[in-house]
DNA sequence: TCATAATGATATAACGATATATCAAATGTC
DNA sequence: GACATTTGATATATCGTTATATCATTATGA
């Protein structure tokens, strides 16, 4: 097995310098159209890919994104990630992806990569406890930086979310509209930045309209676990005619154990999630939500990125998008007692 | 805003040489205690993180593994992606991911991406064509490539996927010795190598009951699509009892338009996915199906890959898992006419 | 005591590309 | 025809590391 081609190796094959070879391959400089072929034809007749570690190290441009994710698993996440790299690629950038599995050790280590291998720009969905440290080393290593979904007190950085505290209001004003009285939060574990958000918003407008006594039910942000714990949320609380939920995946998670209890999710319970993730509108009774597009935010999440790469000294961007109520048949007027 | 910190600013913070900086990090080579911790301090000072392209080029070691996929929206595809970073970890490999988004040209273009980056080895998902070309391009590079879950004919590289014909096989017996002699194989599109195979082991099951005049019936492999083809399917084939699905997702998409048709799945028509996404449990009717386990199919790309490159002359590995079957809710006895 | 070995630090040359300067040959101008 | 300019190709330095050779020291042994 011999060993792989170099731009050495096509200049050789070309019968031509290095350096020609080089800059044929970049249709740059003053290449005449012949050598030009020459070039073009012994790289492919080698199979010839360029070295990117070298020549971005050498040129200082290397058009590689890299997004730090909690969670791939997540299809909100999947589906953000192919926005951004559909958008991305119109530039001309790529997109690689590092999933850190909800671990902050991992989360670090592999910004760590990202800077390594330093991208033009690192997208991050920090998790819960952003260390003083890790903005520092983002900051001395001076990577464009944009925060997405997650954020924290006193980011320096770019960030693209959601309007979650109004997300969450909205909600939970249109189940009030409906009549409903008793209304929980369900779903969700700690303090993210995220989840303050949305108990936020869930608090204001419960006080708005002088229901006080907010109730905050937490779980894990699987169907599985929301489904455990909708069991033993109905049993605590069998009062509670409604609840707005910390994802769509807790609130599918939710209806699963209402079927299992014999209810059905808008009649017996009204359930409200965020996201719209493509299992939202199939699921059977379809679930009603507050909508994000997440191809949509992927794109422009791509759009911020690009930007600050081409305008480095511009001020901090902060772009939150607005989730869309979508009425479907998991909220409806409450029973009667 | 300075420049990013280098080995030789590391140097020249802690008073020595870039080359005892360089070894030190390493804890590598003859550096005293003393001048070791005082270049570890200046690193940490100045949060240098070791450039990965110029370490790599100078080295020829990188420790990372690229994963080519065509898609990371697919739930199972995300399990795979857990369960094999997380055994590479302990290999101390990262892990990046590219998304083909079944997309061939960005296929070609993310191989090539990884062979650039001069990735320690390659795991691919190919899409349907694989051009001769897209071989020679790896095998010329000289990277360590792992087929996953689709291959095709004459394949030079190691490939780890599932038994597929013989989880139809498995699948299409379980249905008959449940009584049913009507039986179709729903979903998926063109023929894949997957597909292919799958699709032989649904014949071969129907041909040694001599159940003849396979019915194949084309789906996109989505819940959506499976969902609404259902519909057109069961107007077809009414007399048809039971589905060998394509894949979980279909089946679950199949179910969803049983249910609306005031239909149960296992009583009215028995359905039977590959997979078992976590969504199968949880559905209702909990959805029979052939299950592997995507984190155990991650953990077993790493090992083949380890194993790979720690013995680059080692004979072509070929290992496919079995998937076990799983009887819940959706595969019963036929109704009598 | 002097040669020999061990220790710790450094100088230097790569890795594979690109930017820049340089140079020879061809072309143009008066 | 002499000189300036354009054109096309090349030589060289460099990006940030690491591998290797080298070189002072200090320690060891007969």
């Amino acid at each position: 097995m011999h060993k792989k081609p170099t731009l050495h190796s096509v200049a050789k094959h070309a019968g031509v310098s290095v350096a020609t070879a080089s800059q044929a391959l970049r249709h740059t400089g003053r290449i005449s159209e012949k050598t030009r072929k020459a070039v073009l034809k012994a790289a492919e007749e080698l199979h010839y890919v360029r070295d990117s570690r070298a020549a971005s190290m050498r040129s200082g441009e290397n058009r590689e994104i890299g997004l730090v994710i909690h969670e791939v698993a997540n299809p909100f996440n999947a589906e953000v990630i192919s926005g951004l790299s559909d958008f991305l690629e119109t530039e001309d950038y790529l997109v690689s992806v590092l999933d850190s599995q909800n671990d902050n050790t991992k989360e670090v280590r592999n910004l760590k990569a990202f800077i390594a291998g330093n991208r033009s720009g690192i997208i991050w969905v920090p998790t819960a406890q952003v260390l003083a440290e890790t903005v520092n080393l983002l900051r001395t290593n001076n990577v464009p930086t944009i925060t997405f979904l997650n954020s924290f007190t006193d980011s320096p950085f770019d960030h693209v979310g959601i309007k979650n505290a109004k997300a969450t209001f909205d909600a939970t004003t249109h189940i009030i509209s409906l009549g409903h009285r008793n209304i929980a939060y369900f779903g969700g574990t700690g303090q993210t930045y995220v989840r303050k958000e949305r108990l936020r918003g869930y608090r204001e407008a419960m006080a708005e309209h002088g229901l006080g006594a907010p109730l905050i039910w937490d779980c894990a942000d699987t169907k599985l676990a929301a489904s455990e714990a909708m069991q033993a949320f109905c049993e605590a609380h069998p009062d509670v005619t409604a609840i707005i939920c910390n994802g769509d995946r807790v609130a599918l998670g939710a209806c699963l154990s209402l079927a299992r209890q014999d209810k059905l999710a808008g009649r017996d319970i009204s359930v409200i999630g965020i996201d719209d993730i493509s299992d939202a509108a199939l699921a059977s009774p379809p679930l009603s939500t507050m909508a994000v597009s997440p191809t949509e935010l992927g794109r422009q999440l791509g759009r911020v990125m690009i930007n600050r790469l081409n305008h480095p000294d511009q001020q901090q961007v902060y772009l939150d998008v607005t989730a869309e109520l979508v009425i479907r048949q998991t909220t409806g007027t409450p029973l009667l007692p």
